[in-house]
RNA sequence: GGUCCCUUCGUCUAGUGGUUAGGACACAGGAUUUUCAUUCCUGCAACAUGGGUUCGAUUCCCAUAGGGACUACCA
């Protein structure tokens, strides 16, 4: 029998969207679009303590920039929920009490002191860890007597012992894990919410779920929530546990060593489609050489076990490659929102310059093509809206000589009597002059450049010139010229 | 400590019981370009180790080592 497949991503609302989860993210929706499934937002906030204020809208604004829609959960609707964990505690308590009379599962008032005495003691003495199950002994008359005493508890489940769970990961096959070595894990939590464990098989099993794809430090609870399925007399999903993404030192990326945010990313001056596309090869891959890819053909060739198990290293200096592709495709119209934004906030340009602004779009198209983020045309666009106040040191040495004033002012008079300022004919006069001078056009172009921009690097130069006008090029090069003297 | 997962160039990865072990990023060199970037060549560089199985293992099995996860009234 075959099923829908309607696949979840469930992040807690803990912090921002780290690159890990997002990627996770990612898997489930390429699969869902690829079955024809559902892609389905769900938000685990069952840790109160540990709740974050903003941390939902980051988590849907890095979603949403990643173009991962959900077409289920939060803000859209849909028919299975609500999609808020902390909106559906009476169905916990309701499913607990099942379990509680079915023999599965049992209150238990041991205090967090004496559950800490015991730890120690079974560190100590070696012995296996976990809790002692003293309470799952408990009469009902002990029972009734703590809870009319008001004694707070939490309900454990009752592991059967002498068990063999076996499960299927559809990206690693089978793994085994003997009941013997689980203990009696909280289902719910003595203020009423429930554990991880329990709201995310009541709800995977509400919501329909036909395949679990989370990060793999949940292998080792697997056991434990289909120990959970059977108890409820339920059918497990599929599960497929995704690899770590690590950062360069192989440790966990974080926000200290560098970046680790989708927004981080953002940025940072990375692309969405980059992202999207770099995330998708991290772990994944077409099965061919093809590295970049649209959403569409990456959607089309994606599938689940050609994941492979392997934790990978963002490795950024590919991101940054893949990005410049991306960039170089984009059109000049589409990212001019985010540089004159980012232009705007380093105070390169006043606020009350549009990012449709004619001059401002010129900027853009001749920076573009030579930068692999939108950070990189903003920190070489500063030229373009104001005098260079200083000349890049190393630069200076090799093109400002002695000479050089007497070079600049020969051109500063040619340049001064053109008629038209274009790039054609500003070329032609360089040229020409190299030629009656006999200067190489190089030590032309050169202290010309660094002269206009401060740095030795950047577009043609006479286009530059062109965009620049006449007047600005000619103020640039005689204060350079009175520096130089 | 226990349980489980993982192991191909520095990095992301392809791959097969017999291959010159392929591609990409990075790096190095070169060509092109007025600079930088792009582009194009070229180069560098890997099957963790030890046992098996086999005519033959990088590939299959076992062990070891190394890395990681879990071992909470966190997810």
């Amino acid at each position: 029998m075959s099923r829908n497949v309607r696949v979840r991503f469930a992040p807690s609302p803990t912090g921002y969207l780290h690159v890990g989860g997002a990627r996770t993210a990612l898997f489930n929706y390429c699969f869902a679009k690829k079955m024809g499934g559902t892609f389905i937002l769900r938000i685990e906030d069952t840790d109160r303590n540990r709740f974050v204020e903003g941390a939902l809208k980051e988590i849907y604004d890095s979603l949403k920039w990643l173009g991962l829609d959900w077409t289920e959960g939060p803000v859209v609707g849909g028919n299975l929920g609500p999609y808020v964990q902390s909106e559906r505690l009476d169905l916990y308590k309701q499913q607990v009490n099942y379990l509680i009379e079915n023999g599965c599962a049992y209150r238990c008032f041991c205090s967090s002191q004496r559950l800490d005495e015991m730890r120690k003691k079974q560190a100590q003495e070696k012995l296996q860890e976990g809790y002692d199950k003293q309470c799952r002994t408990l009469s009902k008359e002990e029972e009734k007597s703590q809870l009319d005493a008001g004694m707070p508890f939490v309900v454990r489940f009752k592991i059967p012992s002498g068990r063999n769970i076996v499960f299927n990961d559809v990206i690693r096959g089978n793994i085994e894990y003997k009941s013997d070595v689980l203990d009696d894990f909280v289902l719910l939590k003595s203020d009423g919410y429930p554990t991880y464990h329990l709201a995310n098989v009541v709800d995977d099993h509400a919501m329909d779920i036909s395949h679990v794809l989370r990060g793999d430090e949940w292998i080792a609870s697997t056991p434990r929530h289909i120990l959970l399925y059977e108890a409820f007399g339920w059918t497990s999903p599929q599960f497929a546990h995704m690899p770590v993404i690590l950062d360069p030192s192989g440790g966990k990326l974080s926000k200290r060593k560098g970046a680790a945010s989708v927004m981080d990313y953002k940025n940072r001056g990375i692309l969405p489609d980059a992202l999207f596309n770099f995330l998708a090869l991290l772990g994944w891959n077409p099965g061919d050489d093809r590295e970049k890819m649209s959403r569409d053909e990456i959607i089309g060739m994606f599938e689940l076990n050609k994941i492979s198990p392997k934790g990978a290293v963002f490795d950024e200096k590919k991101l940054d490659w893949m990005n410049g592709l991306y960039l170089t495709e984009s059109s000049v119209e589409t990212i001019a929102p985010d540089v004159c934004a980012a232009l705007q906030e380093k105070g390169i340009v006043t606020k009350d310059i549009s990012a449709s602004d004619p001059y401002l779009l010129t900027v853009i198209r001749l920076l573009k093509d030579r930068s692999k983020k939108i950070t990189d045309i903003v920190e070489n666009a500063a030229y373009f809206f104001a005098d260079p106040k200083a000349y890049e040191e190393k630069a200076s040495k090799k093109h400002f000589k002695p000479e050089t004033a007497k070079v600049l002012l020969g051109l500063v008079e040619k340049l001064d009597a053109m008629p038209a300022f274009s790039q054609q004919a500003i070329d032609a006069v360089y040229h020409e002059h190299a030629s009656q001078t006999q200067i190489p056009i190089g030590e032309l172009v050169h202290p010309t450049r660094l002269a206009l921009c401060g740095i030795s690097f950047g577009p043609g130069l006479f286009e530059l010139m062109e965009l620049l006008g006449k007047e600005t090029v000619l103020r640039r090069l005689n204060s350079a010229v009175n520096i130089l003297k």
